[in-house]
Parts: C-alpha cells; structure tokens; sequence
DNA sequence: ACGTTATTCAACCCCGGGGTTAAGTATGTC
DNA sequence: GACATACTTAACCCCGGGGTTGAATAACGT
C-alpha cells in the first residue's frame, strides 16, 4: 500500500478485466510456471502472452524471477486482496467460498482441467 | 449467471477499472441517485457520466429506473458478487471487513464525505 | 403550444489495448 | 565462437475507451 490506491485498483481491475489473464492466473494458482509454458496453451503468439504478464506484474498481481534463462511467474495474491477488500463493501460477500470459486473456473475455462492440470 | 460467465467478468472488472466509475459506485451505495445528481461532483460533460453510467448498467453493476424524466441509478451488488467469488479463490479474502472498506473509499476518495456526504 | 429540465445520441478527437511479425537481447550448450 | 533457447522490444494494424460539443428525444410546467 505504498503511493496510490486508486491507481493500483485501476490497474489490478484493468488487469483482471481479461480472459486470457484470468486464465494464466488460474494456472499460476496450480504452479509457478516459466513464460513459455503459461503460453502453450494459447492460440496466440508469446509476444502477445508476454504482454499479459507484463500487465499482470504491473498490477502486481504476479512477480517474476528470472531465474538463468528462464523467467518464473508467479502469483501473488495480495494485490487481489486489496481489490477484493474494495469489493466486498458493496458485495457484502460472504466468507471464502472455495466451492463457489471452483465452480467459476470450470465455468471459466471447461472442466478445469485445463487450469489445474494435477487436479 | 445467465449466459457466459467469462463475458460478464470481462465487462464487470472493465467497468471497475475506472476511478470515475468506481467513485460512482461509491455514491450509489449512500443513496440511489438521478444521473444529473451522480454527474454534479465530477469535471466532466453530463454525457461523459452517462456514459460511465451506461457501462456500469451493461456490466450489471447498477440498475436504471425511469420514473418521469428522472433515471434513477441504483446499486445492483450481485455482479459485484460474481466477481468477488473468483477474486476470493485467488487471495484466500477474509471474511467481509467493513472497516478495510471504509478505509479504502477515504484513500480513494479523500476523506470519504465526497462519497458519503451523509456520513 | 412553448419553453425548460433530464438524458441520450452522434460525430469527432486522441490515445492506448490486444494482436501480429520481425528483430533484438540474454542465457545456456557444443 | 557459433548455434539454439527463452524472452522482450519495436513497428505496425485495427478497434474501442474516455472525453468533447451539439443536436435530438422525453417528460414536466404554464
């Protein structure tokens, strides 16, 4: 919570306003993961997906280590958090429902195999 | 949950990724309000909020009701809700925390009474 | 009917997002 | 050093977002 609230939601809710960037956050959630394999998956270039991970660090809602040639993604939930926390005030959401929340991703992306390939 | 889930995700997150947006949202949880009254505080044309109102009502995030020549805005917390649930599987949110709440809209808003002139 | 208030629509401007391909930069391997 | 692998940058295209102003529509008041 360093300098600006609203600029950090502006862009956590830009970020997350993308399928293809919920999509690689549901596979982080399972594993970090190098660039090129977040990218298999997509039918787009990994130019493009590496766009996607630029935006999801800038909205700090994944790090990324490079580690010798490769660059590690992975996820980091606390910028959700401030976002969720902004939410659940209008929401009155109730408290965490993992239940609810798998059922989103096999929504989301299919079975959910897909995102949670260990199941 | 009616059609596609991932849609309504796309245009609910795209619709909090706006700070205009989201201090209208902020508004509407005091008071339902005419589009007039939600344009007044902001520096910008009364077509520029009605447009903003416009996309939150398209992402389901407030309901229009026009009564005379009044279109009265109201807050609809349900889509809120959708996408706090997928938030919530990412960030293990704790229960509802009104006061993080509070804290936040004065961050965002300053101290909080443009938002909630009531108090 | 007329003017006024409330709200949207249309046309336009500028800018940035998401995608592409091609070239550039690191790092590892032989 | 040379080649392959991993990833980013650059240049570009197309489209839509956020803002403007000005005209159009809708409902109320007299």
């Amino acid at each position: 919570m360093s300098h600006s609230m609203a600029r950090d939601l502006d862009l956590v809710f830009a970020a997350l306003a993308d399928p293809t960037r919920r999509r690689i956050l549901a596979m982080l959630l399972e594993d970090d993961m190098a660039v090129t394999d977040v990218a298999a998956p997509f039918e787009m270039s990994l130019a493009a997906v590496s766009k996607h991970l630029a935006i999801l660090a800038g909205a700090g809602l994944i790090s990324q280590d490079k580690r010798g040639r490769l660059k590690w993604c992975q996820l980091e939930p606390d910028a959700l958090r401030e976002a969720a926390i902004w939410m659940q005030g209008f929401g009155q959401i109730e408290p965490i429902n993992l239940d609810a929340f798998e059922r989103f991703l096999e929504a989301e992306f299919g079975t959910g195999e897909d995102a949670r390939q260990g199941g």
